[in-house]
Order: C-alpha cells, then sequence, then structure tokens
DNA sequence: GATCTAGCATGGTCTGACCACACACCGAAA
DNA sequence: TTTCGGTGTGTGGTCAGACCATGCTAGATC
C-alpha cells in the first residue's frame, strides 16, 4: 500500500519532456525526436511515446504534422488557450461548470485588464491602431457569422492584452472558447442576428474609443455591460 | 482542395461523448462503454479510442481503472482543475508563461473572491468551520512540509469557493498547482522554511479571522499581502 | 448460509505492419 | 550552369492482434 503501483508508461516521456522545457534543452521551434527514437530512448513501445506527445499536442504545447523536414513531426510551440479551452468546453459539458460562471469570470477578467495601467505603451498604441481594423473588417455585412465571431474574438483578446498579463489574456479567450458554440446555437434566427450585430458594432466602437483615449474606467464598464447585454440575448 | 482532410479519428469519439455529456446520455458517475465496443461502434481502431479516453482522462473529465464491475473503466467524473493545472504547467516550463503573471493572477482571482458577497451565508459558515479545522492542522510541527503545502491549497480553494463561482475557485487552484513546484524548489533551506512557516501560520489566521467576522475588504488585502510575500520569498 | 475459487471482461502495454504525406536529393533537360 | 521533375526516405496516423495484471462475479465448495 505504500508505494502505488501503476506508473503509467507515457508519463515517463511527459515528464522528460517537460523538463527539457524547463532546462532549455527543448524551446520555442524545436523538433522533438522522432517517435520511434523516443521510444527506443525510453525503453517503452512507441504507442505509450504517442500518449505523451498527443497530451502535448491537446495541450498546445506542439504541433504534428506529418512528412519530412524541418516542419515535420513534433514542433514545440505555446497555445495555452488551446488545452483550457478543451478542457473548460468538456467539463461545461459534463456539467462541472456553468455557463453563468464562465460568464461572471470572464467579465472580471476583461474588466481587470482594461483598468490596468498598460505596462508598454507603445504595445498599447499597436493595439489601439490593430483593434481599429478589426472594427473596420466587422463592419463588413458580408462577413459570415462565424467569421465575425472569430474576429470579435480576437478584438476582446488583443484589448486583455494590453495589460500585460498573458495568463489572464489566456484565459479570457479560453472562457470565451470554451462558450462560443453555446451563444452560436442560441441564435438561429438570421433576422436576429442582424439587429444583435448592429448593437455589437456600436458597443465594440464605444469600447475601443474609451480605450484610446485612455478611459480605462470607462472602457471596463462598457466591456462589462456589453458581455452582459450579449449573453442576456442568449437566454 | 475545399474540403480539408485529416479528420483525426479520435475526434470522432471525442466528439461523440462531448455530445453524450451535453445531452446527459452520459452523466458524473456513468461508465463509458469499453474500448473495444466503442472501437467497433465507430468503426475505428481501438488504439484510436484510446486517444480519445486518455484525453479525457488527463482532462479531468473520466477516470480510468483496470478490472470489472461498476467502478471499473472509464467513469465519468469532473475534476476541471486537473486538466488546466497541466496545460499551465507545461506552458510554464515551455516558457509560454512566466511564474509573475501566474502568481498576478492567483492574487487577482482570490481578492475578487474574497470581496465577493458570499451566495450561500449557510455554505459560508461551514467554510468557515472547515477552514478553521485546517488552520489547527497546519499548527501541526510535525507536519511535512508537502502535507503543509497540500493543506495549504486546499486552505485557500476553500475560501475562494465562497463566491459560489466554481471557475474562479478551479483556476485559482490550477494556478496555484502549476507554480507549485517552482516555490517548493525556490527554499531548500529547513531552517529558512521553518521561519517562513511560521509567518504563514500567522498569516492565514489574520485571514482567517477578517473572513469569519466579515471583513471582507480587509481579507483581500491580507491575502494580496500573504501571496506577495511568499513568492517574494522564493527570489 | 458463508466462504473460496475459477472465469471473464477490463484497461495498459507491446509488436509489427501499412498508409499518406512532405521534404531532400539527384538526374535529366534547358 | 540553371531549372525542373521524379523518386527515395523518414515522418506521424492508423490499424490489427496479442499478452498481461487487475478486480468483479457467479458458481462450487464447505
Amino acid at each position: 500500500m505504500p508505494s502505488n503501483s501503476a506508473p503509467r508508461a507515457y508519463q515517463v516521456v511527459l515528464d522528460a519532456i517537460e523538463n527539457d522545457l524547463r532546462s532549455g534543452k527543448l524551446e520555442l521551434g524545436s523538433q522533438l525526436p522522432g517517435e520511434r527514437a523516443l521510444a527506443e530512448q525510453y525503453g517503452i513501445s512507441r504507442a505509450s511515446v504517442r500518449d505523451a506527445i498527443r497530451i502535448l499536442d491537446v495541450m498546445g504545447v506542439v504541433r504534428t504534422s506529418t512528412g519530412s523536414g524541418p516542419n515535420s513531426g513534433a514542433v514545440v510551440i505555446s497555445n495555452p488557450a488551446a488545452g483550457i479551452s478543451q478542457a473548460l468546453r468538456l467539463h461545461v459539458a459534463a456539467k462541472g461548470i456553468e455557463v453563468a460562471e464562465i460568464v461572471e469570470s470572464r467579465i472580471l477578467l476583461e474588466t481587470w485588464a482594461a483598468q490596468m495601467q498598460p505596462r508598454d505603451p507603445r504595445y498599447a498604441q499597436q493595439v489601439i491602431a490593430r483593434t481599429a481594423v478589426l472594427i473596420m473588417r466587422m463592419d463588413d455585412p458580408e462577413l459570415s457569422r462565424e467569421e465575425f465571431h472569430r474576429i470579435d474574438a480576437e478584438f476582446h483578446v488583443l484589448l486583455a492584452s494590453m495589460s500585460g498579463n498573458a495568463v489572464v489574456a489566456t484565459m479570457m479567450e479560453s472562457l470565451r472558447n470554451a462558450i462560443s458554440d453555446y451563444v452560436s446555437a442560441a441564435i438561429t434566427d438570421d433576422e436576429t442576428w442582424q439587429s444583435v450585430v448592429k448593437i455589437l458594432r456600436r458597443q465594440h466602437k464605444a469600447i475601443h474609443h474609451a480605450y484610446a483615449n485612455g478611459h480605462r474606467e470607462r472602457a471596463a464598464q462598457l466591456l462589462e455591460e456589453h458581455i452582459t447585454w450579449f449573453y442576456g440575448q442568449t437566454h
């Protein structure tokens, strides 16, 4: 009973890779050794190696692709929102998390980010400029609803990234991703959507205006109203 | 060129299970069909089915065990912190996330939770009582450092859960888990640790006192100082 | 009726094979 | 020499089939 058994085989590889990442032996853009090589190196089967790599894949730590060359195999990336979004999605489906809680959390993070003094004023200026472009693109009446949501998400994430805290921006993005299916499913009527999108555009512009003029408190307030209003439409 | 190919085989099972969770066909405590059965059902190999289940496993959505009977196989649970903690850990290792950002986020979430009016006063009372017990257990001088950290984590999570928002509590717990190795590694000297733990106990008691008397602003302030001070010790 | 035992289905692991893909190399044509 | 096209080779993705330790369960035993 002391030493519990069952040390999963894939865990060995996973730990080793995590250590290599920590020590810098592996860094962004690095290629992992091939699966067959890792299997031999750690004395386990290729199937178990694949387990470890699959986990790194869904967690957004590596990207895998077939073929040969520098872009093939498992390459280290860092897309934290991928794994966290997936986890939240699943737990919402499993009823372990309620949508209302996610919305509340999103408001918390986004208003906090809005009120933060930007760490890097130059970056903040870039964000203001880039979000202005996004707003223009969202004005396109030809835009598909899916595409609108994609740009909308980018808009919010960019603004949150101004705070300089990548974790907050990541969690925010993940929270949004986790429930994006729900909001899409809630508004099926195209006519309703057309009237909703008009208001969304107006709200985005007001938020952007507040950000651009440094009215952080105002921006936070507008954001809260924006998010609350939108999710109110899905009930 | 239009219909991009490469629909991962495991994705089929994953989506199906997610839908079953959403529709309620699968709920907490349900047993998934056996891997061999799922493989036949979806016309894919057992290896691919295992990929899907492995993902659900690391995400904290199911728990797997060998043998037969009602407790065997893949059983639906919901432990959101598992997957999120793992994701954050890996991305910290991959240098995609900095520890300082995690600490900042943790302070944000925890102080927010402290300032929230508890949704359920009776539950709040229970938390006050249970955290009091935890504080007493942390007074035990025989306690191993590992055990201390475990109880410490439970203390913080319980307090945050008073807010009634499970997402915030989960993210908080995950943030803490993701960097717990770092703080453990930072203080190696046992003598230093002994003096640190004395202060931690004092801080915990002050925080608990503020909570118990409904001084939420004060509790939030103490929490921020507590967390900031502790991570300051690791530099 | 209580206890033991053999059977059986489970996930965990391994082996070995085949496929589609993408780059790298090299020879042929300009 | 330069360019173009084919092919070789190694990659991850998938599959099939096998064996193991585990834990329940039903039947045999007492």
